[in-house]
DNA sequence: ACTTGACCCTCACGTGAGGTGAGGCCGGAG
DNA sequence: CTCCGGCCTCACCTCACGTGAGGGTCAAGT
């Protein structure tokens, strides 16, 4: 009844390889309770049990050696399991901050400044510490890049960042109303939500005049990535932004 | 104006230890600019950019040898940060996967039910081989795979998405068809469709023999996320186009 | 001018968690 | 009795660095 498995049906049976389990007998994290009169290794029941709480142990990062160590106190596999419980929500919790850290990241590369090391820094995480940044600001700050967008977006505090993103998203819906009332791309009103858009990203980012935002309309409907952000919101939206932004620089006075 | 910072200054600066930039030096990962007379390495602004794009990359477990054939396609620091973000998103998924079962698990454990290996199981992961090994080889597993799907998705416009997704479309279609006509998936059509579904892969993101397609088709009935998406199309599509995926791979001229 | 100490260089070997053979025993089927 | 697949050990390979050893470099202090 206790069937004793070998180390390729134990491997079948588990998806851990041989070499594996050879490894883990040879510092001796699961040592197989027998051996046949060949020397070959037989696993047991309580053996696979042991090997299920390594795997799982591993499966969240953590080294040989440690579950080795965890594995040696008597503690119950509910125990373990719930310590991998907590690892697990932890492990959670950093990687939503990286989606956060990327989001907000790609989100103000969308809106057009320019890649810069103190946008990269959220993506650096553990170790780019505030002191860190500060070190760097100090060392780099010859560097005509980094000065560069420093004096932009260096001064926004976090209100700053909040009514910019408010803001945004006031012009993003006042073009959403005008396409959902029916109203044409030519309309006044949509007109009106271009030339919005195009004073948003003139105040908090860089200078655009008419024919730059046009450029930029245009890179929304052309580049895919851009075009879903605005699909999301209703379909149709890109293009119709673009018509909108391409009507309002038109009425433009020549210069 | 371009300061250029010693190893000791960008350690210091972004956490990266002095001997992780002697070794990103050493295989071609990341050579600094320039060097001074008497061979101390100096990083330029736009080396630590790309630093950035590394330590990113790393920080979700891509082997460094991917990570160079991602930055070797020239694709734009949106594009490797889209693909960061994506790349977050399955981890998450798995993530959560696994503190469900583990929390199934406990559940039940705890209401008086005995550990049996039917609960461990759904620890090891849920055909742990297939789809650890093959999912991870299948994200980024040979590098020279995922490199290669890189290089040639980050040069595809809208329009060539558009036509890859009608494609792909069909050629799932041409399963359903097959299936509701009620063909075995070693019928000629069920084949001859697993083939399109080779090729359409092939053509638009990476070399896909007849082997690696079998590896493919076995994780679309081990990968809940991926059975999902067919068994949505059509209850036991997934299974249908394992099978059939095998059968084509089966009367493949043994090389 | 000289020393000090922090920094940099290049070897070069160590480590963790296995992968990948080589060469040789075992065990059951034909 | 032979064969094939599975098992054994031994032993070196890999990856992403860590950790010295031995020695040059640079700015400051004396």
């Amino acid at each position: 009844m206790d069937a004793e498995l070998t180390v390729g049906q134990v491997a079948q049976a588990t998806g851990v390889t041989v070499r594996t389990l050879h490894h883990y007998d040879e510092i001796g994290l699961l040592e197989p309770s027998a051996r046949s009169r060949a020397g070959y290794r037989l696993y047991t029941g309580a053996d696979l049990e042991r090997l299920a709480v390594v795997v799982a142990y591993r499966r969240l990062g953590m080294p040989l050696p440690a579950i080795a160590g965890a594995l040696a106190d008597e503690s119950t596999l509910i125990d373990h399991l719930q310590r991998q419980r907590d690892c697990v929500a932890t492990q959670l919790d950093t990687l939503t901050d990286l989606a956060h850290a990327i989001d907000t990241t790609l989100e103000r590369l969308m809106t057009g400044t320019p890649a810069t090391p103190d946008d990269l820094a959220e993506i650096f995480g553990e170790g780019y510490s505030e002191e860190h940044q500060a070190e760097a600001r100090e060392r780099w700050g010859e560097s005509a890049a980094y000065a560069q967008s420093a004096a932009r977006t260096s001064r926004y505090t976090k209100t700053d960042w909040e009514k910019i993103k408010t803001e945004g998203d006031a012009a993003t819906q006042a073009f959403v109303r005008a396409m959902d009332s029916g109203l044409p791309p030519s309309s006044a009103e949509a007109m009106a939500a271009a030339e919005a858009h195009r004073r948003h990203i003139e105040t908090w980012f860089y200078d655009l005049d008419h024919d730059v935002h046009r450029g930029l309309a245009d890179m929304y409907v052309a580049d895919p990535r851009f075009t879903t952000t605005y699909e999301d919101i209703a379909p149709g939206l890109a293009a119709y932004l673009r018509e909108a932004i391409h009507a309002n620089a038109d009425r433009q006075p020549a210069r």
